[in-house]
DNA sequence: GCCATTTTGTGCGATATATGAACAAATGTC
DNA sequence: GACATTTGTTCATATATCGCACAAAATGGC
């Protein structure tokens, strides 16, 4: 791509919606532009160019996002075949099994929600389309991986910061491509609270008519109900069920 | 604004993004010049700065959105007090009901989810948050248009392209707005089949504590289930308890 | 397979934007 | 209350982008 062809006030843009994180609903243009590293003339620029067209709120200090920022992750999930196909066939595990389904795709380290069923909550932090969670401690995540080739996965291991939510979190790079190398074999993913103490998950790729991976599918429980080991009987069979009855419906 | 303080690449790019919907997974130059009446040569350098950034795939003639898209939306979502304080409150609702719970805003003309707890689908199309109904014939879009002034209440119906999805839909404004102070004044809203036959719901306001509305929540149910007569009986208290409980978490 | 039509890629002059420093205003500190 | 610091705004100019016109390539109809 020749260098013209890139509208950096476009990318710059972008790097000022997702300065608003988490944490930080609220912000000033000096914190937009430590936050992005842009000047902060040309923060102010984009913030006020965000407030014009009605994606932001501005109250002479502060921007917020509008929900109408929301039209731009929309376009993703109502326009991608993939959620609006996988949802529906989710909502029905998810009764059958009395627990949370969910489906996402791999975006760099992280883990993206593409569609949920959700239960009632075992998870302290709430889920939904376009969530994220690091790809190394989460069922789905570790099926993703596992789906790479190794030395791909090894690299995103590499940049990605391995940090302990919990006692039984695995951070060791090594440790968890064996891991990877076990879900490979054996098909599915199990992470027994190293996400969240009290939080089972199974996961299983989801692949396309060419046998390509391209999502992964996983059930949620609390340990409290049930153990890990217990997990593999009771929802591998209904979790490939799916991921079998969707294999021909992806491209 | 000044003329200057405006980054009309920027803005030229969201429209872009915006140009993905529903239908429309897969874009070429061409499509997205056409649906955003940009210069082709524009078009083009805003899709290949999307790829270029990891937010859209480029197979040489088609362009389509990559889940990291989903940043812009989340960063609203998780960002935004609201969506976060309202979900827990949703989930146990929607529990206690037996029902799907939402809440959602104002967006133009349209109702925007911001949370949501499905128990099994009544509806056809899967909403999630950022999915967008038309306010006019919506429940929770009654309840927040009814809490507009009501010059600009009937502007916003006016710029509405009043469609009938079902044989009941209300499409007259005069009607719409005899609706609207008649929810203004009963304080809730019921919608019986005006969107999608099959389908009742139900909308109270949600205010801050100063008593301003700034969001709306229902409770959705199949017609077959429930006459949208009972409706009010069965679930106006549950929702009106959830809309006093959160008043005083609302800024 | 050929031609008409549509779509995509590129170079260039005109125009719009980014930069960084300088200034003004607000905020915090002692 | 005065000083120091941070924050927001403005401006001139160097730089990058826009949209047009044209060339090249792809598509589609017969």
């Amino acid at each position: 791509m020749r260098e013209t062809d890139f509208v950096s006030g476009f990318a710059r843009g972008l790097k000022v919606i997702e300065a608003f994180g988490e944490k930080t609903p609220r912000l000033a243009i000096a914190d937009v532009s430590k936050a992005t590293g842009l000047d902060r003339a040309t923060a102010r620029r984009c913030l006020l160019t965000l407030a014009e067209l009605g994606y932001a709120d501005y109250d002479g200090k502060f921007f917020s996002l509008t929900p109408k920022i929301l039209r731009l992750g929309h376009a993703y999930l109502s326009a991608t075949p993939l959620p609006q196909v996988v949802q529906p066939y989710l909502d029905r595990l998810a009764e059958e099994v009395h627990q949370s389904a969910s489906a996402s795709v791999l975006d760099g380290t992280e883990v993206v929600y593409i569609a949920r069923a959700s239960q009632k909550r075992v998870m302290s932090i709430n889920l939904m389309p376009g969530s994220r969670l690091p790809a190394y401690c989460a069922s789905m995540g570790r099926v993703l991986l596992a789906a790479l080739p190794e030395n791909e996965a090894r690299q995103l291991l590499e940049k990605t910061s391995l940090a302990a939510f919990t006692p039984r979190t695995k951070t060791e790079p090594n440790e968890l491509l064996e891991e990877l190398s076990k879900v490979r074999q054996q098909g599915f993913a199990i992470i027994d609270q190293e996400l969240e103490l009290g939080l089972c998950s199974i996961a299983v790729p989801l692949k396309n008519d060419r046998g390509i991976t391209v999502a992964a599918l996983n059930i949620g429980a609390s340990a409290a109900s049930i153990s890990a080991d217990q997990m593999a009987h009771k929802f591998l069979e209904p979790l490939q069920a799916v991921a079998n009855a969707l294999r021909p419906l992806l491209r």
